[in-house]
DNA sequence: TAGATTGTTAATCGATTAACAATC
DNA sequence: TAGATTGTTAATCGATTAACAATC
């Protein structure tokens, strides 16, 4: 088993190894051996037996791969088995659909509450959670001690809120919004989503494919 | 200037520098070195020469970039100058917020048809959009002939449609569903975005972080 | 046992960083 | 001109692929 830290490329591909072994669960499948996997997935059985040995021999020779174990493996290494409280902030058209579009007990976390600087929006309902005011957060936060934030809010508050977040304790950001938060901040984590970077990224491959 | 093909991470890092020079620009500066930029995004002024050189020589010895101009340049390589037509499929929480949420005309795009299959939600206008059936879809197409889609549907129907649609001539897709959009083809381009996937490495950071 | 397939080491490939001559 | 900074080549680093002995 390799040891010592695990490199980014490695790390994004596992809930993609996750997602595959659930599919072929839902197949059937018991097993699977690392070339059918990498034919699957569009990988080489190399980089697959790799990968998952930095984090131990989940297979066996002459055998292959146990699907529901080492799909339980995955989910124990992403640390989805156990759940993570997080708030949402900022319950605007993307907010909102996160909010009823994500199934995040599926993927490690526990949406506990809702907020918005938009008075009008306060006290609406959305599964199952009110919307509060950002006015409440630090009452909030101090009593349920979330971990975790989801940021959909517009560009130039986003560094304050998140400072103000981190100050009550928030240790990791899903980030929605047109800013690259980084931290120096060696125990707070960041997962930067840019949609609009991903848009222009396609704009990209249609303009320079056909050639 | 580099010729040849142009890997990926490459192309991944471009609409971060188009967003970067906008903001600049906005703070009133009109030139920059590549050491100012590294230090402001968090990359070296190695990587940054490199990557620019990939499409020409934007700078000047012993001045630098001129941000307009080298942010222009960018638009044109990332091709959002000129516009693509666009339909989104599958119109529900986050169909409905990319919609809303997204610039689409700022990324290259312009969106010019919304379709799902339930029927009560057709008829309904968003940003000018009606949204029409999926049985309609085979007619728009043959009289818009829209180049990309947007794929906000359910990962069992993702295959069908994709199908479909490139029997109508869509040349690119931006895949929302949980499914693997992989296409051999050889002038259809796809960007998948897991949602989900991105929320896994989170937990994966936040329950390996403390180490 | 024989066949299959892993775990792991070594080889290759590609991307990033460093260095510096060219030049504005 | 002198100083600054690019464009570009060379060196380094890291990730992927290939190979194969270990072993189920």
């Amino acid at each position: 088993m390799h040891n010592g830290v695990i490199s980014n490329s490695v790390i994004n591909r596992l809930p993609r190894y996750y997602r595959f072994l659930g599919e072929l669960k839902s197949l059937g499948m018991t097993r699977i051996s690392s070339r059918e996997l990498s034919e699957r997935m569009g990988l080489t059985a190399s980089q697959i037996r790799q990968d998952l040995n930095c984090f131990g021999g989940f297979g066996q020779q002459g055998y292959g791969y146990n699907i529901e174990l080492l799909q339980s493996e995955i989910a124990k290494i992403l640390g989805i088995d156990t759940k993570k409280t997080a708030i949402l902030i900022g319950v605007g058209n993307l907010g909102k659909a996160l909010t009823l579009h994500i199934n995040f007990e599926s993927k490690g976390f526990h949406l506990v509450g809702l907020f918005d600087s938009k008075e009008s929006l306060v006290g609406q309902v959305i599964k199952n959670l009110p919307i509060r005011s950002v006015h409440d957060l630090d009452e909030f936060c101090r009593e349920n001690r979330p971990q975790t934030a989801i940021l959909c809010i517009p560009k130039d508050v986003a560094k304050g809120v998140t400072e103000q977040l981190i100050m009550l304790g928030i240790k990791g950001f899903w980030n929605f919004s047109h800013y690259d938060l980084r931290l120096e901040n060696r125990d707070v984590v960041v997962e930067n989503v840019h949609l609009g970077d991903s848009l222009m990224t396609l704009s990209y491959r249609l303009t320079n494919s056909n050639e």
